[in-house]
DNA sequence: TTACAAATAGCTGTATACACCTAGTGCGAA
DNA sequence: TTCGCACTAGGTGTATACAGCTATTTGTAA
């Protein structure tokens, strides 16, 4: 809470903090709460509570919202407030649908060599997976790694445009998938994620882009086949 | 102008304009005049003159002029102005080889058969073309024919994510074309842009959607070429 | 007891005053 | 003349008062 006060400063070296960097510290924190389910689906979002826990007025705080309603993940109702989105299974299978496509694009549309950081962060991903892997169920740090990995497959696009809606496709339903996860079982899904971070890394090491976009499309379609067998309605 | 605050109470049976409605107002009518290039690129907006020809106060105003930033229309410069964005060729090239693969798409993701009243819409359009062949050149009528036929292809698809990515890259791109086009061959571009309304009608009465999401395809690539004979550059 | 209407608390939406930022202008010194 | 600095006009950013909407509670009549 009081800590986001503290970081207003932090990265400018000193310096006000510009408008921008405000902006992206409360949409950044929102994002993050709404993606790892502290605010889980359903939730009622007060401006006035918030406006007061980041330190500004409505203003800016609703300059956030509405962009997260842009974006899908929250929806506002006057009079009510700002409502985390239900998960909503239509829309699931149109956005997986679309996000397996584009998975493939990341070899076509981004000729770039990847950077070695990258490789090193997967590594370090990897390690992380395997931790999840030994210790109990929990959702909140697979849901981080998946966000970390999102986070470093965004780099690997060389086109603007293509990780701007990778990245917004993956915010719009990060949480529907969490969501399920309960239903199904833990250690499988643990598991895979490990091998998709262990297949990224060797096709990253062959420098095979494409073969990085087919990993990620293989396990968006075990992801989506999984919700499948639970829910079998459209 | 003043029509604006006329049309206000329109389409509700007399009622008064809700919120959403008056935002959709101001906001269509913005985007618009933007792909319509009546506000060219580099063109500065006043928070302050908009608020007063729509008859409301500067925040809705703004909420619209943010929308339009986030869809990349706009950037919005503290102590100066909202700025209409400038052409860029690396921009333009990203977003259209994404929206060349997305054409693709729309056959696989969109097993819908086409209402007939899309049909008829799309005949109306070629007489439209015509209609321009034959006329001087009229960059605004071609925009909005342009316009017109991106609202019909966008009905074809079923994937309501796939229209909603495929609406926002067209707009950020569709001024580009269009500040380009003069110093193309306007007989050429007219005659193109009729071919594909009569392609598609043709793939469209066979009920190949795949059909039709490859003659846009082609259309775009085209575009591309066309683009890339005056700027050599990266 | 139940049904319904009115009052109400609390939220978002809007208007507006003020703070802050930017570019340009004009004055003064070299 | 030219350079540089302070000033200023006018813009967006923020805070805030108030208007309008919604769900709930409360009170009253059947």
């Amino acid at each position: 809470m009081a800590a986001n006060k503290e970081s207003a400063r932090s990265g400018n070296r000193g310096k006000r903090e510009t408008q921008a960097d405000r902006f992206n510290r409360i949409y950044k924190t929102l994002r993050e709460r709404i993606s790892l389910l502290e605010y889980p689906p359903g939730t009622v979002l007060n401006e006035g509570l918030l406006s007061r826990e980041f330190g500004v007025s409505r203003t800016p705080v609703r300059s956030v919202l509405q962009r997260l309603g842009y974006e899908g993940l929250v929806t506002t109702r006057n009079g009510i407030g700002t409502i985390v989105t239900e998960s909503d299974v239509k829309t699931f299978r149109e956005v997986y649908a679309l996000r397996m496509r584009l998975a493939e694009d990341l070899g076509v549309l981004s000729p770039v060599t990847p950077k070695p950081e990258v490789l090193e962060a997967l590594r370090d991903l990897r390690k992380r997976a395997r931790k999840l892997t030994r210790a109990g169920k929990d959702y909140k740090a697979y849901a981080r790694l998946c966000n970390a990995l999102h986070e470093q497959l965004l780099e690997l696009s060389g086109n603007a445009a293509l990780r701007e809606i990778t990245d917004l496709l993956y915010y719009r339903t990060s949480r529907m998938w969490l969501t399920f996860l309960p239903e199904s079982d833990w250690k499988e899904q643990v598991t895979a994620l490990e091998n998709e971070i262990t297949d990224t890394i060797r096709a990253l090491e062959l420098e095979d882009m494409q073969g990085v976009g087919q990993v990620r499309r293989r396990y968006l379609y075990r992801v989506l086949k999984t919700i499948g067998r639970y829910i079998t309605g459209d």
